[in-house]
RNA sequence: GGGGGCGUAGCUCAGUUGGUUAGAGCGCCGGCCUGUCACGCCGGAGGUCGCGGGUUCGAGUCCCGUCGCUCCCG
């Protein structure tokens, strides 16, 4: 196994790095943020664009290949990158969250105690046990398993740059001793998936632990020696990060400091900008979301906004008769391209495609730029300042010539 | 001129044999979305039930009148 991560430069002031991750599609400037790919396609977008966007990797998932197309039909093609046409690395979802939602909904319900969402969810989970998780599928109602060793399969078959083991995604509102418990059983599956690996993965693709623990610090730490000491080529954070932001940043710094230094370490399912920022500070090479795409898809654009949530909810009445451009000084073909806010909230009202994605590619470009900015930035050595510009709502695209 | 139907939230409509604070969808207003969700989730505002009178303990629901729209026959 060589080496996946090649730290270009560390910052003096946090455990932040910038490097590159060595993949066999192709390289990962990092830090970076992971677009979602769930079903071979980042929404709205061809994979040209999401190129030209700067993203050097995306996300796809396997619960949701491995049951539509199927994971025979993407490997006729020869893997996911032939079938979606993207020739840059993937990295694939192990297909263990998707358990985690089908049971609790979203992550912010499970946390906040409401009841999960709709009637997908409902009993779709049939049970979780130390061989694996039975489920129904929402395509069709069959009854269906996804086991460490299924999982790695259904990975293969698509032929991802990184595939993820399969864990559990321990919920927040549970005890201790249960969320003991899942990490271990977690830990077990780890091996479970490396064995497999090891006998029939494919040529090149590397595999990265997940991290639990939930929000106890013993756990935490342990997860993450436990998770680095098998061998693994990276890790990952995953399950519950807590309640709030502080007790997130809080969790992840446990598990960072417990780290291997030359392991790439990804944080799942994180993609504020304001966690992106404190992330990076805290030592995370890569990141995963889906919120940047989804709530433009939901009418938000992503702005700088410090007081704020970095965003604008451009459904919001006050847009109706507002000329004035998305974000002045953005490049994405939105704000440069000169749409009104009028115009942009008429078109997501309406649905049109056309509204969907220039928002998708807004948010994308802003995430992009902030990612870039911050990799920049620790490659000169002045992220605190520039993290604190953010912060205090600089825009995060170079100047441009008029 | 005669006969039938309809007039309930901004729009399209539900409203049991008359009975507590009149409902839905869409729209509108706001919130949400962190390893699922483009066709999504939650909440809110909004109606003197065309108008007037009557019967009744009680009428959107019954009766009379009236206005408007609509269909059929002359």
């Amino acid at each position: 196994m060589s080496p996946v991560l090649q730290i270009e430069q560390r910052d003096a002031g946090s455990r932040a790095r910038a490097g590159v991750l060595r993949l066999a599609h192709g390289e990962v400037r990092t830090p970076a943020f992971v677009p979602l790919a769930t079903k071979g396609a980042v929404k709205t977008l061809l994979p040209a664009e999401v190129e030209a966007l700067g993203f050097d990797m995306v996300l796809g998932n396997t619960f949701h290949l491995m049951l539509e197309p199927g994971p025979e039909v993407v490997a006729a093609h020869g893997g996911l990158h032939e079938f979606m046409g993207w020739d840059r690395p993937i990295v694939t979802d192990s297909g263990g969250f998707q358990v985690f939602s089908m049971g609790h909904g979203t992550v912010a319900s499970e946390i906040k105690g409401r009841a999960a969402q709709g009637a997908k969810g409902d009993g779709a989970i049939l049970s979780i046990a130390e061989e694996g998780v039975r489920f129904r599928s929402y395509v069709d109602g069959d009854e269906r398993f996804l086991s460490p060793e299924g999982s790695m399969e259904v990975q293969a078959a698509l032929n991802s740059d990184i595939a993820l083991a399969f864990d559990e995604c321990t919920p927040f509102n549970v005890t201790r001793e249960y969320t003991a418990a899942s990490t271990e059983r977690t830990h077990r599956w780890l091996r479970r998936c490396l064995d497999w690996h090891a006998e029939h993965g494919p040529t090149g693709q590397v595999v990265y632990g997940i991290v639990q623990g939930g929000v106890h610090e013993d756990l935490r730490r342990a997860s993450a020696q436990e998770v680095a000491s098998s061998g693994c080529d990276g890790i990952a954070l995953g399950g519950s990060l807590g309640e709030d932001k502080a007790q997130m940043y809080e969790v992840v710094g446990w598990a960072t400091e417990e780290l291997p230094e030359d392991r790439p370490r990804h944080l799942l399912g994180i993609g504020d900008v304001d966690d992106l920022i404190r992330g990076v500070e805290l030592g995370i090479d890569t990141f995963d979301c889906a919120m940047p795409t989804r709530i433009a898809r939901h009418g938000m654009a992503i702005v700088p906004d410090p007081a704020g949530r970095w965003r604008m909810n451009l459904l919001n009445g006050r847009f109706r008769e507002d000329r004035a451009t998305l974000l002045d000084g953005c490049p994405c073909p939105a704000c440069a391209g000169g749409r009104s806010r009028a115009y942009l909230r008429h078109l997501v009202k309406q649905r049109e495609p056309a509204g969907l994605r220039l928002l998708t590619l807004h948010n994308l470009t802003f995430v992009a730029a902030v990612m870039t900015t911050l990799r920049d930035a620790i490659l000169a050595g002045d992220l605190a300042e520039t993290a604190a510009s953010l912060h205090a709502g600089a825009l995060p695209f170079p100047d441009r010539p008029a």
